[in-house]
DNA sequence: GATGAATGAGTTTTCATTCAT
DNA sequence: AATGAATGAAAACTCATTCAT
């Protein structure tokens, strides 16, 4: 923060917008493999210049700031995955296919984006009132909304049981099924779509053998 | 630390146990609220000292470290969970009575230690390879042993549906119950018993009204 | 500005406050004289730690910026500055006696602290817009209207000439005065009060020999 | 550089002269500006590629480094200088009317050249070392000997009063006059030659009523 | 038990400059 | 003449930790 320099400046990309070239891309996939496995404060923007092979100072010829390569690839993510979501509930399906689709469509994402969907997990929480990063938590409240709709309107077709609130149903469906790509592994012998049937099956009857709950 | 240093588990406090005891205990909860709510990296000890009303270095004095600070709280959150587990575990009730308990003990330790539950949930990923933090992972598959047997037992007894992988349905749980972490208010008004009723109900017999999977 | 904390948390000086310990000013003047000497920019944080005998890190323990000791300076300085020139304007003398004093007693102010004053003159300018440094313009304004007051105040009473611009009067002083730090050598042979002397002279009779103005 | 380079002064400019000429000039320009209004060392190559409408590294097609389009400026400006004021003072005229000639062609510069001049007041001191820039205070040490003399050779033909320090009287001038680039605007109400007659008004004789120092 | 000054290794970021295209 | 990617050196600042008092 010098003080002899007022005015911001605003900065780069000046022509050939579009979020920029190859090199760009390239850069962001290896910082959100980092930043997801690492964490994003215990990345340091030496990791991403050496993975990427270049000094680290050479980022900020492409990016603004370490900040601004999350946001990114945070931003391209929850718009692919808010386009993803709302192309399944506007479908003319019954609601518990449109669930079933939602279901699936998530452990898809984790299948191909297991980076952007771990460092979602792990900072969303951080970034909640930082104003930079307010999009996050605004698309996450547009995907709660499209879940939530969907299972009110299954328990009024009569698709779902009634007695559960529409809302803690969602987290519950939501936290089961996301949290899983901590342990998912893209290239292991458990396909994803194998572990969506899994847990359809046990969202769907539940635990116990006769389906119905005496407690 | 605890895996290489020789004395039995303790340290310092050689004169005024009672206070040295008390104060310690102090700082060890400000340090867990503080490394759950902005994660342990982002936690300075400065954060910790000024939150205490001692400078950061006066930490040293009861502590030797920061990461001893997290090592210490994750020790005693994960050795109280197992035991709590094990008493659960080694009733003499129905694996599904067992199961119910498992969870409704989740939720009420949710409720009582929320900051050591988010701190295990967000760093014990990143402390996986620490060979101070061995009994991390350590504890962790001992709990899940716990489950599995449950669940295992559950099925062979007929409590439980065949037909679902014990491990996944573990994890299927675990994952759905602990998450709740994130999203649970211990002053709000929704009640932690109330939200295992709920979890237990969906868990129990799924979602579809009917209760049966036709899928 | 890390994402991932939020609050900016204010810092330091919880106890003993009053400027802090002696070490402090020591830093600052060797501080002062370096941004004196080669420019605020041009001085790094570590020619300030080499000169005051530690780490360039170290000085942020007694400061929490480069720009917050160039502010402690100057502000310092300036608000010096206005309670001397306030003691002389509300003398009970004539406004010439009181702006001879006012020369002298800038005069005095170069010979004293001539490192602020070389200071204020080189950063005064880049500073003029940061909100930090709102309390420069505002004392230098204060200042300027001690003088100009004077000067009204000695054409009033027919010390001084009318047909002068009261400001560019006072801008005329002041740049002859207040520039002279720029080649003023404390401990030259010419003496700050020899230099008043001379600039009242010519101040007072102008150039000419008769002292007279037929243009 | 100039001082170190074997070529006579141009350089580049390998074809197309005009243009090229054209576009250096249009760069420096750019340049002075930024160097006079920002300072030399917090006006980055980016802001005047910025400015030109081109990138940073596309200067140095243009010019060698930052440091030698700021000795290129300054050389123009010194030199430009020292040719006005060197056609004054050889003039066949009483020192009296060239001296008033010599602050009257100051006013005039910096009204013409306000970047130049303020460009020199900020950094001639911090230039004053190195050997690139032995020029800049070579031509200034030119220009104070024509302004002294014309003040002696007053003083000897009894236009000047006797009794002032010729170098001290020249350094009151200089400083008051040159300063005034500082708040001067080119396109204020203030016109440069109404500022000229009132400073020449104070010079010549003195700010007290009755032109006679009593002091 | 605590202070306050300091260390040392690290962090993100800046920026003049180079160079293949 | 200009671009765009990169370098390399330095900048300000952070922070866990130490230690004399």
């Amino acid at each position: 923060m010098s003080a002899t320099r007022p005015e911001p400046r605003t900065r780069r990309r000046t022509a050939s917008e579009g979020t920029g070239t190859a090199r760009r891309a390239e850069i962001l996939a290896i910082a959100a493999q980092l930043f997801a496995t690492r964490g994003f404060p215990q990345t340091t923007v030496r990791d991403i210049g050496d993975e990427a092979g270049i000094l680290s100072g050479s980022l900020y010829h492409h990016f603004d700031s370490k900040e601004a390569m999350l946001a990114e690839i945070l931003r391209d993510f929850m718009e692919s995955l808010r386009t993803r979501f709302a192309e399944v509930v506007t479908q003319d399906r019954p609601p518990r296919a449109r669930l079933d689709e939602l279901v699936r469509g998530s452990f898809a994402t984790i299948h191909q984006q297991p980076h952007a969907v771990a460092l979602y997990q792990k900072e969303s929480g951080a970034l909640a009132g930082v104003p930079e990063f307010r999009f996050v938590s605004q698309i996450s409240l547009e995907i709660e909304k499209m879940w939530v709709d969907v299972i009110v309107a299954g328990q009024q077709v009569g698709d779902f049981r009634t007695g559960l609130d529409p809302q803690l149903t969602y987290r519950f469906i939501r936290d089961a099924v996301w949290t899983s790509v901590q342990w998912y592994r893209p290239r292991g012998r458990l396909r994803h779509d194998v572990v969506a049937d899994q847990y359809l099956l046990l969202l769907h009857g539940g635990l116990l053998a006769d389906g119905t709950d005496s407690a």
